[in-house]
Parts: structure tokens; sequence; C-alpha cells
RNA sequence: GUGAGUGUAGCUCAGUUGGUUAGAGCAUCGGGUUGUGGUUCCGAGGGUCGCGGGUUCGAAUCCCGUCAUUCACCCCA
């Protein structure tokens, strides 16, 4: 019979990879909690007009990648792409706009996109997120940023910060339009990636892969030398608290984000160690998201990080031998092995053995299986009423009385 | 969606210009005289050579198709 195997680009996590996962989530969220994030879970599946709404229609994200369907009643519904739509959702349903606005969550959870696999991309994968509604601030940026250093910090992960500035409603667009025509200008020189750019997103334009993209557009108009005062003001601002808060950075001005609700700060933190899906978080300023999706207006902040491309940098400290293993030498003894066994369970990792074993195969076992206290039950234990127990990891043994265990 | 690479034991891989019974290491299991682990020694089990077709006296090996997987592009966390 043919197996049936788990879908392209979704994986099992299991192991010491679920151990890493589970690291790196409490990891994340102790942080998270530390600069006074609360948990938020929002469903996996959501109306489509909501990620089409936030994420923007212009997006390979909306474009081609959501596993889109409708469902029994007929609703036009998807899986989640991506985390900030749902709690931006929720933060309008919740009323949350409208009681001050004041909120900061974080969550985590699995995201989906149907896109081509390769390292770093999959279909199903996972992300950690913060999003803090209320603070126009930019020192609110910075304390983000920091949020994603002190998480990366603890887990012991090498990393690259680079900020942007992407400006705001009053800015943005005549940049947009000088960029374009200057594109326009140039139209002929550049590949075919980037005469579909033009039209998607000019911007993607900068950083374009293709040597000869790149010496055509050295001289290229920056967004960061045509910000508007506040903008401009924001952006220096940034730069000079992250400074002084001795966070390394670097002025990236082709950095955009790849969803169409940010505006203001983009950051992404890279790594270049993992392939060329490189980026190991991303956020920014969302500040027209909320009224956009129907809630009062409400500034927003935030990123994700995606947890499966920090995988491999991180190091989950190995775990000290620990428990008890019971064994037994003869069948006959196993019922009496068993309840002793079984009055531990509760308090301490216990494994009972069920087979009967020579000394030396249990032994080995408990030291495989990484317990580390070795309890056995052989024929003089059992006239003496007695367990004999070895700890594995000080080589020293002790025969106590069954009553006293 | 586009391009390239790879599919042989649970894992990592050998396998000659196509040649007879497809191998190794690790892992697993058993044993080393009814009781002392991480070492070592001996032994055992385990393969539809991804799948389907073709060429050939003969295919793991060559050709075509297909599926899976990896990497890269696009895009993105």
């Amino acid at each position: 019979m043919k197996t049936i195997q788990s879908l392209r680009g979704m994986n099992d996590t299991l192991h010491n990879v679920a151990d890493k996962f589970e690291y790196i989530i409490n990891t994340a969220t102790e942080i998270a909690k530390n600069y006074g994030y609360t948990q938020i879970e929002t469903p996996l599946l959501e109306e489509t007009a909501l990620f089409k709404r936030s994420v923007g229609e212009s997006s390979d994200i909306v474009g081609k990648e959501m596993y889109q369907f409708l469902d029994k009643g007929g609703n036009d519904v998807c899986l989640r792409p991506e985390g900030t739509a749902g709690v931006v959702r929720s933060f309008i349903q919740n009323k949350f706009d409208k009681r001050g606005g004041n909120e900061k969550f974080f969550y985590h959870g699995a995201m989906f996109r149907y896109e081509r696999p390769q390292k770093g991309r999959l279909r199903l994968f996972h992300q950690f997120g913060c999003e803090s509604f209320g603070e126009n601030s930019v020192f609110e940026d910075v304390s983000v940023i920091l949020l994603i250093r002190d998480i990366f910090d603890a887990l012991e992960i090498g990393y690259k910060l680079k900020i942007n500035s992407l400006g705001c409603s009053e800015c943005m667009p005549t940049y947009r339009e000088n960029l374009v025509s200057y594109l326009e200008e140039k139209r002929e020189e550049l590949c075919e990636d980037c005469h579909r750019r033009i039209e998607t997103n000019p911007i993607r334009t900068l950083d374009c892969k293709n040597e000869k993209c790149q010496t055509e557009l050295s001289d290229s108009p920056k967004i960061v030398q045509n910000l508007c005062e506040s903008c401009d003001s924001d952006f220096e601002i940034l730069k000079r608290v992250l400074k002084e808060s001795g966070m390394d950075f670097e002025v990236d001005t082709n950095l955009v984000r790849g969803l169409d609700y940010y505006n203001k700060t983009a950051f992404e933190f890279v790594s270049d160690e993992i392939g060329s899906q490189s980026a190991i978080a991303g956020g920014g300023r969302y500040d027209k998201l909320v009224e956009f999706l129907g809630g009062k207006d409400t500034p927003a902040v935030g990123f994700a990080l995606g947890i499966e491309r920090i995988l491999d940098l991180v190091k989950v400290p190995e775990a000290e031998n620990s428990g008890y293993y019971f064994g037994t030498l003869d069948s006959e003894y196993l019922q009496k092995l068993y309840l002793l066994g079984t009055q531990k369970r509760g308090k301490e990792r216990v494994h009972i053995e069920l087979k009967k074993r020579s000394l030396n195969k249990h032994l080995q076992n408990a030291d495989k299986m990484g317990y580390r206290f070795c309890a056995i039950l052989g024929s003089d234990e059992v006239a003496n009423s007695t367990i004999w127990i070895k700890d594995l990891k000080l080589s020293s043994e002790d025969t106590i009385s069954q009553d006293a265990f």
C-alpha cells in the first residue's frame, strides 16, 4: 500500500526540533511579557477580505500564495498568511480602538503560504510576533527593535539590523511618483522583473539582484532623502536612540516591507548563515491599518520573527539525565516493580521498562534514554523487600527498603 | 510559476566502461557463563536500488516519463 505523507512544504515537528520550538517560544514569550505585552490568539482561518484589504492586493501573498477556498456555507475564507491582520481585526472587533487604544499583544502560531519550498521557506511555518497599538512615538519603534534584540541575544543568535523609513501618506506618494517616472526613463535598460515591479512595487526595483539593474539605478532617488519634516525627524530620532541604546544598525534605503500596510519605520533583522532567505525578523510601523480596516484611527508598530528560520541558529542547552528508570531481571517481579514505579510518577520523570532484561542492558538502556537513576528489582531485592538504585551520574549505588522508597 | 541538482538499508553514503548473490559505517536487536552503563568483541535482522515504461542476452548503472525532495529565481518571516 502506498503510504500517505505530509503535504509539500508542511513538516512534522518532533524530538529535538520540538524542544527548540518550545525553547524559542518560551524565551520570546518571557521577554515580550517583560515589555508589557499580553498574549493574543486569533483564528487560523479568516475571511479572505481581511487579508486582501490589509496585506494588499498587489502583494504576491494575496495574489497567488493564499490557501483560499469557499467553506460549506459559501464563505470566502483563507488560512492566514501572516499574523498582523488577524490581530488588528480582533483589536477592532473588541473595540479596543474606542477604549483608549493602548494595547500590546504578542502571539505565535502557524502561518500558511502556497509557495515553492526552499531553505527557510515552507508552506506551513511559524511566527512569533508582537503588535503595539496606540503609541505614535518613534520611541516605541525603538522599543520593538530592542525587544527583538533581547530575544535574539537570549537565544544567542547573531544578526544584523537594517532600517529604513518608508515615509507616510504625505511624502510617500510623491516620492513614489518621482521614482516611477525615473524608472520609466530607464525602462529599456532594466530586466523583465523590474518592468513588472514598476507597476506593482517600484521600490523593489532598487534591490534587484540583476547587476545591470543595480548599476543603472545607482543614482535613483532615495526615500530617506525625500521624507517630509515629521518623518525625517522621526527617522533621525530613531537612529540616534538606537545608537545610544547600543544597537548597531545599517540604513538600507532599499529596504521595503512585503506588505502594503507599513509606513515610516521599517526594519529587518538578517542573518548571513541561513541561505538566501536571510530575514529572520521583520516589522515596522503601520499607522493607517486600523483605520483602513474600519476602526478608529490608531497608530501601531509591530514585528514578526520566523521560527523555522532561526531553528538552525539556536542551540538548546542540553538536558542532563534526570528521573528514574525502573527495570526488573525477572518478569515474575514485574508487578511489584510496576507498583513502585507508579508511586514515583507525578513526582519525577519515570520510565518503567516492562521487558525483563539483564542488569547490563538495563543500565545501558537507562543511560541511553536519559535517566539519572536506574532502579532494579532482582531476586535479592525481592527476597529482602529492597530496591537497588544506581545513580548513573555519580556512579554511586544504594540498596534501600521498598517501604522507605 | 521558472531553472538546476538529488532519489540505493532507520541515517550518511560506496557501487568500476551496463555483468551474475547490491555493500560499508553508524543506528537497532541478540550474545560475551541468572547482577554493574557510556568502551570493546562476536553475531543477527533490515533493500520493490522512488515509481512506470523503454534500450539490451543482461539495468542501481543508459534513455524517456512521472512523483518526491533540495537549492536558487520570483516573493517573503
